[in-house]
DNA sequence: ATGTTAGTTCAACGATTGTTGAAATTCAAA
DNA sequence: TTTGAATTTCAACAATCGTTGAACTAACAT
């Protein structure tokens, strides 16, 4: 990897993605993110403000990107149905698909930035508080399009069934291996393709299940 | 807290999971552990190998208690079924509900530990390894058992449901209090009795989807 | 050539980190 | 009362932490 062929603020931010999602925010120090950004301590806080700036940018670079692929993705299913409703199907499909696709694709790019996710959505101490400043209104959005596919469902099996995606998805994104381990290496945690044939149908299976009165 | 009432070396130990817990290992200093826990910085050092050897005995302090009840109730269930299989309900009820009952009614003693878990299932550094150490045993046993009663299924589709199943679990462990802001207040994510009415059925319908083939 | 600005390097600051050794204390057994 | 082990206190170690200021280089406008 050539220290050229990137500017130097995006090689920091590289570098600061992949050592936060592996280690944590407190796991890793400004020391250990420069010297993998082949830069000097200083310039971190030249193009940043602060550690805590840092990891603010590493989640701003990728998220609004993100978000706009999945509302696009809402918007298409919807446009497909101008009289009915989408099923419950199409709509989480359109929630996870675009995310799991670009991991699958593109996965040196995009699993680092993962996995910080798959972080702070389990992490009690801001987990909450980060998770709904950058993907709520978003999620929102997903939510009213499930209350009309499933109606006179109960809002609250609703949230709680969101809850259940949501920590379903996460867990994915973390990539541990876990399942690797507990399956004697029939199935691989950065089989991302494996999820996307499974993950839509089970959800959906119980959004319906819970949300059908 | 009085001081007398518990010898040090538990004190340490319950101030470490909860700190532990919030901030992450890295994230928390001994120096934090031992003001938290009324003690000397060196009597970690008395009672533990290192900050390492603390957090294992944090983790192993309730691990087997909590393999024990759940095995309990597995075999309960399997003892109601003498001639037939139980149900992917039962069977998913009795991996869950001991640890969500647990919560439920001893909230102050167990929540800390469950957080710890959520973030340890999440991380893609270790994360994998801690579980599969820990946990593994008993979930093969549980798998085993789902196996019996989805006779013909897949066992991909089988351990990449229990995956979905993880996940939504140990989100739950983590109470970010994301529910809270998503659904305006409607849920809470310490509101353990709403997940034990609803995330057996949910996964059950998931599981049943996803391993009928 | 001169001045300006963005980008980079070097050296250092006080604070905190995990950890340790030795001395002091407690307390039951002899 | 003396002994000895278990527990606690105190002081300190080298290493690392996040952060900063000043000097230096590069490139480009005047």
């Amino acid at each position: 990897m050539a220290k050229d062929m990137h500017p130097t603020r995006e090689r920091i931010l590289d570098a600061a993605e992949e050592l936060f999602a592996h280690h944590g925010f407190e796991g890793v120090s400004i020391r250990q993110i420069m010297t993998k950004a082949e830069a000097d301590v200083s310039l971190a806080y030249y193009h940043f403000e602060s550690k805590k700036d840092l990891f603010d940018q590493v989640m701003l670079r990728r998220v609004e990107y993100l978000n706009e692929i999945r509302l696009k993705a809402l918007e298409e299913v919807e446009k497909r149905h101008p009289d009915d409703e989408p099923t419950v199907e199409e709509i989480i499909g359109a929630f996870t698909r675009p995310l799991l696709s670009l991991l699958a694709e593109d996965h040196d790019q995009w699993s680092h930035y993962y996995q910080l996710i798959a972080q702070i959505n389990n992490s009690p101490d801001r987990g909450g508080e980060l998770m709904s400043r950058y993907f709520d209104p978003l999620v929102s959005r997903f939510i009213d399009a499930l209350k009309r596919a499933l109606p006179d469902s109960d809002p609250e099996d609703l949230y709680w069934s969101y809850h259940f995606l949501s920590g379903a998805l996460t867990l994915t994104f973390a990539e541990t291996g876990r399942i690797d381990n507990l399956s004697g290496g029939a199935c691989k945690s950065t089989d991302i393709a494996s999820v996307i044939d499974r993950m839509p149908a089970f959800l959906a299976a119980g959004f319906r299940q819970l949300c059908k009165h």
